[in-house]
DNA sequence: GGTCATTTGTGCGTATGTATC
DNA sequence: GGATACATACGCACAAATGAC
């Protein structure tokens, strides 16, 4: 008794070693996007495995979304920037597999897009509302039959948004979840029978929001974001899930 | 003019061609969470590509966290149920590479914990405020030293209250927030001097919210909640962000 | 624009350790 | 304990693609 506490140990492959030391190498910064790393047979020697295992680990570390490799690029595996792809896959898979509604997600948005506008009211430039006023006319001129214009443009806006508010896991957030709705309900909203009602009423929506924003009203335009995702979405919803989304209008 | 379109082709790898099929299967309930895949080499033959192909397939869908396989094992790779930990993953990638501050982290968990709340209150069953309140006796019960238990047992209080809320979104959200903040500083909050007295505070603020819940009082359970976030890790932020936090507390 | 060395993508054979029966 | 089937890992060979000269 008091001897050494040995601690179990669980077999861990060789491909996690190497994910492992090249993924901290990333992530700390020492490998900055951009740079290479060095050809697989270059990683063999290094690591002193074989060719599989640096493929395996590459293969991991792709679908991580940390490196690209193509194939003959003499320069040896990319290091990417940080993209929310990743992101959106697993949350996709989880809208999936979790078999999350519709109203799940629209509730989700609604209180971070809401919150993200009442930080935006303290913090937004004149350059941010520029952008702003940038996306809502782009929304304007989209032709009324190209739903992925107005989409764009839609997005462009709440992307600006989101950065006025200062929060970077909020941004990706909500960017992440707009894009998985986008894929589930995008040819339901494209051919609903009032679909340009509603976007009129979005563009409009939108402008008052901007105005709230350049007064400093911070939750004036949240409430107007909460209900402006609210009529732009409770059409689609069942009865139930649009008592829950007015539970959230206050 | 007005011939086909021809869209531009991506050259696809066999690899990849491997994971989009086992993928759909599995996201599309074919393949239900404790079956098995054939072996590797069934699979090569089914497939009809080679065994490194087959094998670079499985790592990507084990990073995915689809699936599992175990050196050995005589059934081939298991599929698993869905599981936050990818997500935790690329979250915890993404705090680190765009360098998330603890602000913008505990933001983030006060609106969607508050929201959670707020819709527990409409939605809350005896089951869950049980649960909620056995958690509670567990904080209490949990040892001065002992950070981990003390925040496990919070932990389980905030996961029953979220899924009291019913949207399972914000329920694996705010887990996986937790989980990153938890990485990024328990260490600083285990050797804060004033824990206790933090701890003492968290219970009580835990009880308040409970008898929200019970009242049925969704906006009171919110602003404790809220203002309970507030008070635990207001202390560790700087200035600024302890301001961008009170826009929050309304 | 073309040639060529290099690299990645892919397939295949083999040795080894492991889990199950 | 032994037999069997499996995953892990190595190394080589060839085709296709890339980038540089």
């Amino acid at each position: 008794m008091g001897g050494p506490r040995f601690e179990p140990v669980r077999a861990v492959r060789a491909y996690e070693r190497v994910v492992e030391q090249i993924e901290e190498a990333v992530e700390s910064g020492a490998l900055t996007p951009g740079e290479r790393l060095p050809s697989e047979r270059e990683l063999m020697v290094q690591f002193s495995v074989g060719r599989s295992t640096v493929r395996e680990a590459l293969r991991v570390l792709q679908a991580r979304g940390l490196v690209r490799s193509r194939p003959g690029d003499p320069n040896g595996a990319e290091v990417l920037p940080f993209s929310p792809v990743v992101l959106k896959k697993s949350m996709t898979t989880l809208a999936r597999v979790s078999e999350l509604s519709l109203g799940e997600l629209v509730q989700f948005r609604m209180v971070l897009d809401a919150t993200a506008v009442l930080l935006a009211a303290r913090l937004r430039t004149e350059e941010h509302l520029a952008e702003m006023a940038a996306a809502v006319d782009d929304m304007k001129a989209a032709d009324a039959a190209d739903a992925a214009a107005f989409g764009a443009a839609d997005a462009a806006f709440h992307d600006a948004v989101a950065r006025a508010g200062g929060n970077k896991l909020i941004q990706v957030c909500t960017d992440v979840v707009r894009a998985v709705m986008a894929g589930l309900v995008e040819d339901r909203l494209a051919r609903a029978p009032d679909r340009e009602a509603l976007m009129r009423r979005g563009v409009a929506h939108h402008e008052d929001v901007i105005a709230a924003l350049r007064a400093g009203d911070g939750p004036l335009a949240a409430r107007l974001t909460r209900q402006s995702m609210y009529d732009y979405y409770a059409g689609h919803l069942p009865a139930e899930e649009r008592a829950a989304l007015r539970a959230l209008l206050e």
